[in-house]
DNA sequence: GATAGCTCTCAACTTTTTCTCAGGTTTGTG
DNA sequence: CACAAACCTGAGAAAAAGTTGAGAGCTATC
């Protein structure tokens, strides 16, 4: 599996690099948009992470450009925090999935993994568990059609959730996924977010299930019917 | 599968050594850093467990050297409780995994079979006994359909039972699988929690073939059909 | 540069699990 | 059948896991 990676960061492009080769990916790297949109037309890659933010050619130029020439590499496209219309404009322009940065690795890795097992299938924007439902695109959420509003980390850690359902995660399995990748994020802090989340989504809402269930001793699970 | 142990502590490196001869493993000790690194050098291992702290030369030393000389064998990291930065630190300096002390045996187990299959990732998640099914990625429990709750403990002990049907553990056996390498434990506690199972899994389903069975002077196994 | 909001940690508190003990029961052996 | 060893189990203290309010440190915004 090749794959390229279109970033300007070098740091973040060297470390994804590294990261992805123990994966046993070859991976080629471009640090600008012009080089990359080279590459990406040269070279038959399995999938292209690109940077939202380039020299030379923006990376929504880079996506549409592409798509233009009858390209269909999947495409995921990192954005910076809370620029909704990023993804929007990235999704429109023939990006795949979005990921926002800062991410921990697992979860591009996870994300790249499913854009390679389906390559035509259209990424789940809305999730959908019992009368909660989140718009990955938008960034809402409601239940029972009433709006909660939630912070960048509750929406992170709720989407999760909601992308495992009648699972149990792991605090360690929630940090890694949650939160970026060089963070050292205490179990406790795992906890507090939880607590956060249940205020928000599960207290105002007088039902006798709780969404969120506490599995002692192995993690949280959000309940589905 | 040939596995290096580079470990000061001759306690652990024996537990360690002797549970993994049990699972069928030719396994090397060294106990500092310098002779490890030699070790590790000469011999093509499918795996190394590295301490974090080592005499002579420290772990992460060890491991940095090996990736510099191109040696790319999977490294398992053990480290200290207390320390944060020994886990990104031991994977900057290319580990592949790490493991915090004190562990229970099973969990080391796993890790390096992990690490041992990596490419493929086809670690067999759901064990089935009879009509008793156990999922060691949702951490769920079934008996006849039917969801059984456990604590962390007896899901360990369970899932240890299940991973060795038709087959006598001792309670050393089981101690040494199920609990951290440093724990006391009574032959006794393992008693105690046969019959916590035994009420969860056996008792409330009235079949004439009880799954665990005392092997009076042996210890216990889990019975397969 | 004050304000507001978010992130994350800490510490006190609550709940549940873990593990041991002690006394009872079963099993194998002479 | 008597006896000891092995095993089982109810009770409860100690430890661990989880919850929560308070607040320090950041960042963005006006």
């Amino acid at each position: 599996m090749r794959i390229l990676i279109i970033e300007d960061d070098h740091k973040i492009a060297g470390a994804v690099k590294r990261g992805m080769e123990q994966e046993k990916f070859a991976v080629d790297i471009s640090y600008d948009g012009q080089d990359g949109l080279g590459q990406a037309l040269t070279i038959d890659y399995d999938a292209i992470i690109l940077d939202r933010m380039l020299p030379e050619i923006d990376g929504i130029e880079v996506c549409r450009t592409l798509r233009e020439k009858e390209n269909h590499t999947p495409i995921l496209m990192l954005t910076a925090k809370d620029k909704l219309n990023d993804r929007v404009e990235g999704l429109n322009a023939g990006a795949d999935d979005y990921l926002v940065k800062p991410f921990a690795f697992v979860e591009l890795l996870a994300r790249v993994r499913a854009l390679l097992r389906r390559p035509v299938e259209t990424k789940e924007m809305v999730l959908k568990i019992d009368d909660l439902i989140l718009n990955t695109m938008t960034f809402e959420v409601t239940r029972g059609g009433k709006k909660i509003e939630l912070s960048a980390t509750e929406f992170s850690l709720l989407e999760y959730l909601m992308r495992n359902p009648n699972r149990i995660l792991t605090k360690d399995n929630i940090i890694s996924h949650v939160w970026d990748y060089d963070a050292d994020i205490l179990p406790n802090t795992v906890e507090v977010y939880i607590g956060y989340l249940r205020n928000k989504i599960d207290k105002p809402f007088a039902k006798k299930l709780q969404l969120i269930q506490t599995a002692r001793g192995f993690g949280y699970k959000l309940a589905a019917s």
